[in-house]
DNA sequence: CCAATTTGACCACC
DNA sequence: GGTGGTCAAATTGG
């Protein structure tokens, strides 16, 4: 009798677990780049295009739940969220807003953890967006919008998210979430 | 009245 | 210096 079934080779649950999730990650691109094409086919309201547009963004879904399941299981020397100071101090006068004659302070923009997909329309998951601002893109014809986790304040959620009209496709949302505290592992999954 | 959005200005990076 | 990302006052909607 077989006491304990062994893996094969000698990849520790870290790797299978990479190995599978960068698998979904491929199908899912090849799924959404199938479905987007199919979505051309047919015009909008009709069955077909109603369920590929919720089968786009269940996998969308999918991929954010991936990212959290996969810093579950890698989590070692994670730095616990650091106690978020928010540096933005209101000077509001009682009677008139008009003022801030202070300097603002502003942090690295630099956002290299991202999760980049495609969409028919804006994703809804666990994150409840806020719009903080919306920025003509040179070269582009539609305007970048730009989201923060509504509970920034109160919970320390760093997470972002940038939502621009596809050129080629203007019912298309190419949706850039960025989270320095949790997406690190997937962009290595995507970037191979 | 409060919260979310809009929008122009400010700041960092290339 | 140009472009993109963020801030925050002003505005709008529930």
């Amino acid at each position: 009798m077989e006491a304990s079934v062994k893996r094969q080779g000698s990849t520790s649950p870290v790797s299978d677990w990479k190995v599978t999730v960068e698998a979904l990650i491929r199908g899912a691109r090849d799924s959404t780049t199938l479905l987007s094409s199919l979505l051309q086919d047919h015009a909008p309201g009709s069955p077909t295009r109603v369920l590929t547009e919720e089968i786009l963004s269940s996998i969308s879904k999918a991929l954010l739940v991936l990212d959290d399941c996969k810093k579950s299981a890698v989590q070692r020397t994670s730095n616990p969220s650091p106690p978020f100071s928010d540096h933005t101090q209101k000077v509001v006068s009682s009677s008139k807003r008009k003022i801030i004659p202070a300097r603002r302070v502003y942090k690295s923009r630099s956002q290299p953890y991202s999760c980049t997909t495609i969409t028919t329309k804006t994703i809804n998951d666990a994150y409840s967006w806020r719009k903080y601002g919306q920025k003509r893109i040179y070269n582009a014809t539609f305007p970048r919008c730009y989201y923060r986790c509504t509970h920034k304040p109160d919970r320390g959620c760093q997470a972002t998210r940038q939502v621009q009209q596809s050129e080629e496709d203007p019912a298309m949302f190419v949706s850039t979430r960025a989270d320095p505290t949790r997406t690190k592992l997937l962009l290595q999954s995507l970037t191979t």
